[in-house]
DNA sequence: CACGTTATGGCACTGTGGGCCACAACGGAA
DNA sequence: TTCCGTTGTGGCCCACAGTGCCATAACGTG
């Protein structure tokens, strides 16, 4: 497993794990990189060798599930409603185990509550609505970028922010639920 | 009009033309405050007191227009469907004169072109989204964070981003126009 | 034991943002 | 005219994110 040279000195987890206590015994923004760098115990330069940047840092693997994500959508039978199928693969989704490492509550619940991170949270999220609207594009027959896959595409990420948000005011709810609630209450909500 | 004390050495409304400009000639990265500040003819120190932000000088009076934003929302009779009256409110927004100062094109595609100014986005249409949810609590008798008067917000937002989307692909077309056509498209969309 | 390979981490630098404070430039009162 | 309160300016200093550069540490291999 190990090929030639030095090895790592620490691992993404590790450095997850870590920074996450201090963020929660800190806050986030009084929370340099250098006390996460010390109490990793490995120098500052390195950590931004694992992460672009501290933002990052709370993402975790986010951008490993896309794929997943994508995949999820593409295996749905093109008989399948277009809406209901991008309904869908929004909601599963936003179904995984909450006892992660480091909790799910806790990852979204500081994106959510610090502005730095919640600002952040668009570039991230940019790749995910690209994944929709290039299924919705080819569904349609549209390029990703006309009007109704980007539409889509941007609408999906809005409940699933609606949804996170109202979780965190009521965390024993269904958050899958409550992004189909969602869902119900806008088609209620446009419907003629 | 001038009361006691020193006069000012500059205005909102210099600082922003002079800022678009080197903007555009050097890119919004690679112009640092320094620079702005030398070319206004006044201290670094100076702007961050007439802006909060870098960031915050590509606004520009982007939050006195909530206030009309809101009124527009409150003058509209009961009687209209509530989604037509948030529609119709967030149609209206997104039409105005293009000749502006800075023009209005190049604003939004320095916003929607620049990582760092599409992040700061969320927060300056955070209070955009808690109009229109405070209006949709009222009119359902909801509280602003319940999960409808939050959904609508950010599905109102999400339409907007999108036709801003589509419109710097073909500024030819109608802003308000495409605001429309997406909301129209959502429809269809989700309509059974 | 030398060699290539790979990761670390120190150093120096740019740029944002903010605290602090001396000082400049006004209008008005003595 | 001079002094005074008021208000804005801008210099100085600092914390911190992020980046390029490079010496060096720690592996596996021949």
């Amino acid at each position: 497993m190990a090929g030639p040279g030095r090895p790592s000195a620490t691992t993404h987890a590790a450095i997850e794990t870590t920074a996450f206590r201090l963020f929660a015994e800190r806050g986030f923004d009084a929370t340099p990189m250098e006390l996460i760098a010390s109490e990793v115990g490995v120098g500052r330069r390195t950590l931004f060798r694992y992460f672009p940047s501290k933002n990052d840092i709370c993402w975790g693997a986010f951008d490993d599930t896309l794929g997943g994500f994508a995949a999820g959508l593409a295996a749905t039978p093109d008989d399948v409603p277009l809406w209901r199928a991008v309904h869908r693969a929004v909601v599963d989704f936003n179904d995984f185990p909450l006892d992660a490492d480091p909790p799910h509550e806790q990852r979204m619940r500081l994106i959510l509550g610090t502005p730095a991170l919640q600002a952040h949270s668009v570039l991230r999220y940019a790749q995910w609505r690209a994944v929709i609207a290039a299924y919705v594009a080819r569904r349609t027959g549209a390029t990703p970028d006309a009007l109704l896959p980007r539409t889509v595409g941007h609408v999906s990420l809005a409940l699933s922010l609606a949804a996170y948000e109202r979780w965190l005011d009521d965390t024993t709810a269904s958050l899958p639920g409550l992004v189909d609630e969602a869902m119900t209450g806008l088609r209620d909500h446009l419907a003629p």
